[in-house]
DNA sequence: CATGAATGAGGCTTCATTCAT
DNA sequence: TATGAATGAAGCCTCATTCAT
C-alpha cells in the first residue's frame, strides 16, 4: 500500500508512453489528440498532465528514450567487434534487428522530427549524430585499413543508414522474408557498396562470431 | 484575351500549389492551415475553394502531380539506355538530380502519405510502384545478364531507392559537395551494392552514351 | 432575336422562382444556398443577382406572389356564393384544393415567416389577415343569420384555417384518399365545428351550385 | 456532496437546453449558432460539447424530451376518463393547456422536424404517432358507441390536432382571451366537428368537473 | 492521481454578395 | 446577362491545457 501511489504513477506513465507511441506512429503526432491517448489508456485527457507536462514533452520523451536505448544497445553490442568489416556487418545486423523490433519508435524518430520544438530538436539531432558517428568510425577505420573503398565517408554513412532504415517502410514480419534473410541481403549490399566484394564479405561472415 | 479569366484561375491555382508545396514541406500537412496557404498567395482562405475542393484534394494534387512528372521524366530519360549497368547508373543519376531539384515535392511524397485518405493513398501507392518497377526491371535484366549479383530483387530495389532518397535528408545545395559529386558517390555505391565493382562500373561509365 | 434578351430575363427569373420554391420547401430557407438555387437552374450563383437583389428578396417575392394569387383566386371564386353556409363550404373546398396544388408555396408561407425581415414580414402578415378576413366575414354573417353557432369569431376562424392548412402535413396525392374525399370530410367537420349539423350541411351541399 | 461536480454538469446541461429551446423557437434552428447558445448560458461555445455531442443532438434532445413529457402527461391525465365524449373534451383541454404552457417546445417540435437527420426524424415521428394514437383511440371508441359521427377517423384526428396546435400561432397570454375561454371555444368546435352537437356537448360539459 | 468542466484559440469549410470581364 | 474569382464573415467543431474537486 505504501508504494502503491508512486508505483502506479510510473506504471501509468509507461502505459501512456506505449499508447502514444503506437498512436503517433499510426496517425502522426499532429493528428493524435491528448484525448485519444488518454482514452487508449482508460483515462481522461487531464490526467495525462500528471505524468507529462504537455504533448510536446511526451513526444520528446519517446524520441529521446528511443535514441538513448539505441545508442546504449549498440555500445554494448559493439564491444564484440574488432575488425572493421566484421563491425560493419555487425552494425548492419544490429540496426536491422533493432529497428525491426521497434518499428513504431523508429518511424516516429524519423517522421516527427519536425514537430519538435527547436531545443528538443537539437537534442535529438545530437543523439542521432552520435549514433551515425558509430558507423562513420567503423567506416573510416576500414577505409584507412584498405578494407573499404569509400568516396566520402559521411555521405556513405548516410547512404547506408538510409538504406537500412528504409526497410521499415516495407518489411512486415510474417511476410515473404525472415529478418535473417533480410539481414543477409543488406549485409551483402552494404559491404558491396563499400567496395568490399563477395570474397571478403564471405570470409568475414564465416569469421564473424570470432573473438 | 478571351480566356483571360480562365487563365487567371489556373494561374492562381498554380500559385496555390507552389505555396502549399513549400508550406507542407516545411511544417507538415497537418500543421499548415488553409489560411496560411491563402495568405502566402495573397488571398482569403475561402478563395482557395474556388480552385481545390478541400485541403486533402490539394495535398493529393501535389503528390499525384509529382509522381506523374517523375514517371514521365524517367520514361523520356530511360530511352537512352540499353545496357542494364548503364541504365542503373542512369537511374541513380536521374533520381538524384530529379529529387534534389524538387526536394519539397519529394519530401511531401514520403512524409504525407499517411495523411492521404484511403482512396488517394491507393492511387499514389500505385504510382510509386510503377516508378519502383522501373528500377526492378533494370535490376532483373542485369541479374539475368550476369551483370549484377542480387540477393532479392524487390528488396534490393527498395534498398537502393531508400539510399538515394535519403540524400534529401542531408543534402543542401551550396554545401560541401556538388550534385555531380554526390552522383559519383552514389553510382559507385549502388553498383557496388549489386556486386558490380569499380572496373565494370568504370567501363560502363565510359561506354554510357553508347547506343 | 430582338426580344430574346429581355424575354429570357423574365423567363430565367421564373425558373429561379420555381427552383427556389422547391428547394426552400424541401430544406428550408436557411439551409438552401444561392449556389444550390443557381445550380438547379443551370447558372452560377452570381447570375441570380441579375434577377433578384438578394436572397431575402427572392423569399419575399415567392411569399408575396403566393398570397396575392391566393387572395385573387378567392376573390374570383367567392363571387359565386351568397348564402354563408354555402360560402363556408366553398371556402373550405377552395382552400383545400388551392393548398393541395401548391403545397410548396403554402409550406413556405407558414414556415419561413420568421426568416422575413421585419418590413417584409409585416407586408405578408397584412396579406394573410386579408385572406383570413374573408373567412371571418363569412362566419360573422352566418352567425348573424343564425346559421352558425360561434363562440368567438376570430378564434374560430383561426381554428378552421389551422385545421384546413394542417392537411398539407399528411396529405399525399395518390394516397388513400382523393382530394374530393378530403374535401367532404373537412366540409362536414368545419360546418360541425360551427354548430351547423349534417342536415343543414347536406341541404347546402345540394344547394351549392346555386348562386 | 460527493457528486458536486456531476451535479454541476447536469445543471449546466439543463441551462443549455433552456437557452437553446428559447433561441431555436425564436430564430429557428438553422439561424442559431452554438456561440449564441453558449453565450446565453455564459459559456464558450466549446463547452457545450461537454454536454451534447453536437448541435443536432441538442435539437433532438429537446424534441424527444418534449414528446416524452407530452405522452407521459397525457397517460397520467387520461386515466380520469371513461366516456369517450368526456375523454375527447379532456384531450382538447389537456392539449391546449399543455401546449400553451410550452409554446417554445411545441413550436420547435413542429417547425424543426425537417432539420432532424433521418434517424432522429424517424424517432420523433414515431413518438408523434403515439400521441396522435391517443386521440384516434378516443375517436374510434366514440364512433363505435355512436357518440361521434366521423367520416374518416385518422383524418379527423389530424384535423383536430392541427386545429388545436394552431392556437400557438396566435394565442398570447394576457391577450383578449384566457386559456379557459379558449378551451371552451375549442371544446365546442372539436365536438361539433365530430357531429357531437350542443346538447350532447353541453351535457358532457356539465358532467365534467365543470363549474 | 483522476475527473469533469471550462477556456480560448484555431481549423476547415460554406456562404451571400460583389465585380471585372 | 452570365461567369469565375474573390471577399469577409461566420459556422461547427476540436484541441491543448487548466483547475476545482
Amino acid at each position: 500500500m505504501a508504494r502503491k501511489t508512486g508505483s502506479n504513477g510510473e506504471l501509468t506513465a509507461e502505459r501512456v508512453r506505449l499508447a502514444a507511441l503506437r498512436l503517433f506512429a499510426d496517425q502522426g503526432y499532429a493528428a493524435v489528440s491528448m484525448r485519444e491517448i488518454a482514452s487508449a489508456v482508460g483515462l481522461q485527457a487531464g490526467a495525462l498532465y500528471n505524468h507529462f507536462p504537455n504533448k510536446q514533452a511526451l513526444l520528446f520523451d519517446l524520441m529521446e528514450g528511443h535514441m538513448l536505448d539505441l545508442i546504449g544497445e549498440w555500445e554494448r553490442e559493439s564491444r564484440r567487434f574488432v575488425d572493421p568489416v566484421a563491425a560493419l556487418e555487425g552494425f548492419v545486423r544490429f540496426h536491422i534487428r533493432y529497428h525491426l523490433t521497434r518499428q513504431d519508435a523508429v518511424f516516429i524518430s524519423y517522421m516527427e522530427l519536425r514537430n519538435l520544438e527547436p531545443e528538443n530538436f537539437a537534442r535529438i539531432e545530437a543523439l542521432r549524430r552520435v549514433y551515425e558517428g558509430f558507423l562513420r568510425k567503423i567506416m573510416s577505420i576500414g577505409k584507412r585499413d584498405g578494407a573499404f573503398r569509400i568516396g566520402d565517408t559521411p555521405v556513405a554513412a548516410m547512404a547506408i543508414i538510409a538504406m537500412l532504415t528504409g526497410i521499415g517502410t516495407w518489411f512486415r514480419s510474417g511476410g515473404r522474408l525472415s529478418v535473417a534473410e533480410v539481414e543477409e541481403i543488406y549485409v551483402q549490399m552494404a559491404l558491396g557498396s563499400l567496395g568490399c566484394g563477395v570474397a571478403r564479405a564471405a570470409r568475414s561472415m564465416l569469421a564473424e562470431p570470432v573473438e
